[in-house]
Formats: C-alpha cells, structure tokens, sequence
DNA sequence: TATTAGCACTCATCTTAAGCGAGTGCTAAT
DNA sequence: ATTAGCACTCGCTTAAGATGAGTGCTAATA
C-alpha cells in the first residue's frame, strides 16, 4: 500500500482540521471539507489505509481520527520544504517585535524577557529564550580596585564581554604600589587565556609570585571559576506558561502540573537548548515524543538558534500542544532569527 | 452574645480539622474530636452562634462550617501571641538550610533560588525570595578601564556593594593620562553622593569638565541611572508554584492559571513585597482577601523580612491555600529569618 | 438554665440507566 | 473504483433515584 497523493491529501485535511479544531475528524467531515469530491464512505476507506500506515489514530472506536507523531512529521517536514515565500512581508506582530529590538534598552536581559513576552502573546504558547551563550571564554581583562579600606573589587572580563565582578574583603589594606603589582601580574599571566585551561600548576605558580597576597590571588580565581560553573545553568527565560491551560489535553492536573515544573525548573530545559545549539538548520521542530524532554512528550516544540556574531548563539523556543499552528509558529520564529541574526550584527558594525 | 472559653476551643477544632481535610468540619466530628465531652446537638448550637458572629461560614444548607477570613484571622493572632518557645531547637529542614547557608556559594543569585526551592520543598506551598534590596544608595566607587581598544569599561559600586557594569564603545581609544583624568573627575565629584540627588545640572557640569569626552560621561551617568531603574523591577525567585496543584481549591484552571501567571509575571509581587518591607514585626500573615494582590484572594501569604545589615532587607514569601498549615509555615519563617539575621551579620565581621 | 436525644429536612454527590449522536466497518449495488 | 445503506460501537449527556453527612428545631432531661 502506497502514500499516494489522494492520501496524502486527505491527510493533510484531518491534519489541519484537527489542528483547528483538536477534536477527532471524521470521515464526513472530510468529505464535505475538501474539494476531492468524495464522499464520506470513500473517505473512511482512504482512512483506514492511512492508519494501517501509521499516520493517523483512533482514540477508540467509534470515534474520528487524529494524526499520530507520524502524521504530524511528515505534515511537518511537507511545510518546511515549501519555499521560503513571503518571509520578508513581515507580519504586524513581526514589525512589532522589530520594532521594540530597534529602540532595544540596554539591558540585554530585559529585552530577551520582552521578547519571550511577546511571542507567547502572539503565538499562545509557552515561550523560552536563553541570553547568547558564548563559547570563546578567553580572559580578556582582570583588575583589583580597592573600594573601601578593607574592600576590593575584582572585574573580570571574558571573551564576549562578559562581565564577572566580586568583592574580597582584606585583613589590611592594600597600598597603591601593591595593587598595581597584583594586577599586572594578573594581566600578564591571564590575559588571553581560555578559562578551561587554567590548571592547578597555574594558580600555584601566580600564589607564590603573589607572595603573602597568595589568598587574594586565589579569591580571584575562585570568581573566575564561577564563570565555568554558571555555564551550566544559563540563563532560560520563560513566558506564557500559562497558556497551556488553553489547551485541554495539556491542562489536567497531572500534565499541567509537571509543564509547570519543567518551565520553573530551567534546569531540565537545558538538554533542549544543548541540542538545539548543535543544530546546523537553524529551526528544529520536536512533535511529542521526539523531544528530548520526557516531561514534554505531550508537547510539540518548535526552537530556533540565532547567531549575534560569531560563536556567539542563543535559542527561542515554543512549546505548544501537538495540534500546534506549525506554519505560524514556524514563519514566525524564522523571521525572529532573521531579525536577530541580521539587524544586531548591523548595530555592532 | 460573647465569644467564650468554650466556643473559641470548638472554632479552633473546627479550623485545625480543616486545615487537615479541606472538607467542611460537621458538628459531629468536633463532639468525638475534642475533649469537651459535648453532644453533636451542643455543638451545633455553639456553631450557629460561631456563624453569627462571622467566624464559620456554612458553604451550602447542608454542609459542615468552613473557617471565614475572620475566623483564621483570630486563629493567626492567638497563635502569634503563643510563647516563642523552642524556636531554636531548630527542625531537621531548618538545620539542613543552615548546612547550605553556611557552606554558601559565591552567587548570591543561586543561593537564593536554592533556599526557595528548599522551602517550597519542606513546605508543599509556593514559595517567593527577593535579593536583599538596599535602601541607601550612594555611589561609592566609579571606575573606567579600557578592556580594548575602542571599548570602555564602566564599574560602578554602590553602597552596600551593589556592582553595576556597561561597556562603552568608543570611536577613538583614550590615552591612560586622559583616561586617569576622567576617573578623578567622576569619583572626586559623584562620589557619596545619593543617586537620587544626581541631577541635570550636576551632569551638564560634568560633561563641560570633560569637554570632548562629554559623550562618555553621559553614558557613565546612564548606567548609574539604569540602576534606579532596576530598583522597581527587583529580583524575585519563585519555586514550588506547582504546589498549587496539590490544593483542590486552588487547582481548577480558571485559579491555577492566574496564579501561574501571577508567579511569572514578578512585577505583580512587587506590591506584596513592597507593603512587607514597611512593615515592622518582620512577619506578616495576609488570609484570602487581605493580601494586596487580587488574584491570590483565594490563597492565604505569609511574609518575613530578613535584615542582613541595616537598610539591607529582603523578604521571603510563602503562598498557599486559606488552610494552610499556619503554625508550622510561621515558626519555619521565623526559624529562617532569625538564621538570615545572624549568621550572614556574624560572617560579614 | 444548659444540655441532649430525636427527628424531619436539605442538598451535594454517587450510581444507574436511557437516549443521543458522531462515527465506523461492512456489504451490496452502481 | 466508488458509493449508498445499515447495523453497530461507544463516549457523552441527562434524568432519576438512592445515599449520607449534616443541619435546625423541639421536647425531654439533669
């Protein structure tokens, strides 16, 4: 038994009328909803080829259909092979969202929180995006200032311009003469070098160049340390989570209550970001099972990475029932990326 | 009619049965619970004078009493007046939260995400945290580095070490000599000075100072300003929100998803927090209605504003259902705060 | 006078059965 | 190959009892 074109279009009906709907569809439904000019009986014969197939379900029987994973990635993978089209004719929400990054406030953080904001408005679904992760982690820059009597201030700053700072409080204070002293040597010995390979021998050798400032020294490579650490648990941003209670097959307790979860406990969407990063496509679409979140086996995920420069990438996703808009959602994150991919490294320029 | 002895002992049965089923407490159930040795029929008519006076409340005509806002609220107070007794004969959680204060990382951030995420844990109610908000906000330090060649590097400390940083890009790189000039300038005329009382004059006096260099000041100056900003927009950490599952009351969509969405939208804390840090007795009990926020008027919130040093508060939230278990949630608060109190006072000497 | 036993009554909740209707699978006719 | 027709399935809704926890009131009691 073949997938043939009528089949492949009766597939398509159920799949966008359940998209629409997220009730099982019938054989009559079809039938009058298409242009095929079949009738129902004909329809229920093509059906149940398609499920002997795999691509659609019956939740029990005497019911209509609904497309299974299967269904919903071929549907999937059809729609992404459909040419680009008017991307650039940029949707109101769009040309919103482009606006807002213009006019952007200088804290990154609050922006990507706008952001999430917006496309969970938009879409009704729940949104994610992470800060752009930086993968260079060369030291770039270290300085000691002495704030008060007994209080310095270490600066550091990675590769990316990532900004550490931390505050050592000394027994006695430092002179003017000391302080310069420590920094070159910090400067000189630091500079440049990726964070992973400060090794043991390292700090050793700086301690006993630091001499009785050895425990000064070492509070400055703790913070440094701290970086890698925090490389780990980055920064995910969330928004609309409670748009899941919109659709009934996520909102009963049990599964909603878990989402919930999930979404506070950034933690368990790291594996998502880590795998989207090592995407080269750009758009990556996760229908149920497929993601690799067990939590959000319920779930379709949509993600995309942008690149504001050179090894420089984040990631925005949507999460979203099965039944979710997959052309929206999709057009709408491919034009985000662009937006981010383009208009950023034009601001850096 | 008078609220004697003996009806206050059946309302606080009525209101422990309560706080233990969620089920409205029949007057049979009190004349077996308590030691009263009272028949059913006694009861009942204690509880039709309780209903009177506004302390019960009967949910339809043939159920038991449910506690009113009044009636935990009188509950609250007795108990609040109750002997602090072995408050320090602290609770095997409380001992494992001071394990985690005292081997505390680096990040205050992580930390207190930590401590939400444990008392929400403890507790099987949502949980809040706010970063300890300093009140006195004098600029203490204010230093420019170059990091690269057109970039500028912007560190500003704030009384109570509060660290801001931006970087600035600059089109022509500035000699070390000029570079020392600006930061005597800055620090010698800002220096001490509340950020509130910055004003245009003050900053146009600046920027003549630095005469080419104006352009730098101004953006310094903006960074300082970013940090009033952020004063409203205050870190809140919140865990646990899917506690709220676990309450039947809370649980139906329409209440799960407000409060969902209040737990997300930090902003709408704020109102909370901000009436908690006025107040003076450090813990705080808002029952149903009471709370300033409107979409937890079915949820009851206990508050406790810790001190770290003088100006230097925070507070910690925990967000339940009306029934919640009062006692062991205020002790828990009081237990924490005290901890937050000392310790951190003991390790800053 | 305070307490209690007794009883009729209320009302949310559970159980059961019936009816509805959307939808299927199969067969025979076109 | 397609379609009309029909019996059948099964989740869902509705209505009707039945259940039982709990009340309010009254009259008896200590």
């Amino acid at each position: 038994m073949d997938l043939d074109e009528r089949k492949l279009k009766i597939l398509q009906a159920i799949i966008r009328n359940y998209l629409e709907t997220g009730e099982p569809v019938g054989s009559r439904t079809i039938s009058k909803y298409t242009d095929l000019n079949l009738s129902s009986a004909t329809i229920r014969n093509e059906m149940s080829d398609l499920e002997e197939l795999g691509y659609i379900i019956q939740p029990h029987t005497s019911a209509g259909r609904i497309p299974s994973d299967k269904g919903y990635r071929l549907y999937v993978d059809r729609m992404m092979l459909e040419k680009e089209e008017q991307l650039n004719h940029a949707t109101q929400e769009i040309k919103e969202m482009q606006r807002i990054l213009l006019e952007r406030e200088d804290k990154m953080e609050s922006l990507l929180k706008q952001m999430a904001k917006m496309l969970a408005a938009n879409t009704n679904y729940a949104t994610m995006i992470t800060a752009p992760q930086v993968r260079g982690n060369k030291l770039k820059f270290i300085q000691l200032s002495r704030v008060d009597k007994g209080q310095l201030l270490t600066t550091i700053v990675i590769e990316g311009n990532v900004i550490k700072n931390s505050i050592i409080t000394v027994d006695d204070p430092l002179d003017d003469e000391t302080l310069l002293k420590l920094n070159i040597l910090l400067n000189t010995n630091i500079n440049g070098i990726p964070i992973e390979e400060i090794n043991l021998a390292m700090i050793t050798r700086l301690k006993q160049q630091a001499g009785v400032y050895a425990g000064i020294v070492s509070n400055v490579m703790d913070t440094v340390a701290s970086q890698i650490k925090s490389d780990e648990d980055m920064e995910i941003y969330t928004s609309g989570t409670n748009n899941i209670f919109k659709y009934p097959e996520l909102a009963d307790h049990q599964r909603a209550s878990e989402l919930i979860t999930t979404f506070e406990e950034k933690r368990l969407l790291t594996e998502l970001v880590s795998e989207t990063l090592t995407d080269e496509t750009g758009i990556q679409v996760y229908i149920g099972n497929e993601t690799p979140v067990k939590t959000m086996k319920d779930c379709s995920v949509v993600t995309a990475t942008y690149e504001l420069e050179e090894g420089v990438k984040g990631t925005i996703g949507i999460i979203g029932p099965r039944r979710m808009d997959y052309d929206k959602v999709i057009k709408t994150l491919k034009t985000l990326k662009n937006q981010l991919d383009t208009i950023y490294k034009k601001e850096d320029k």
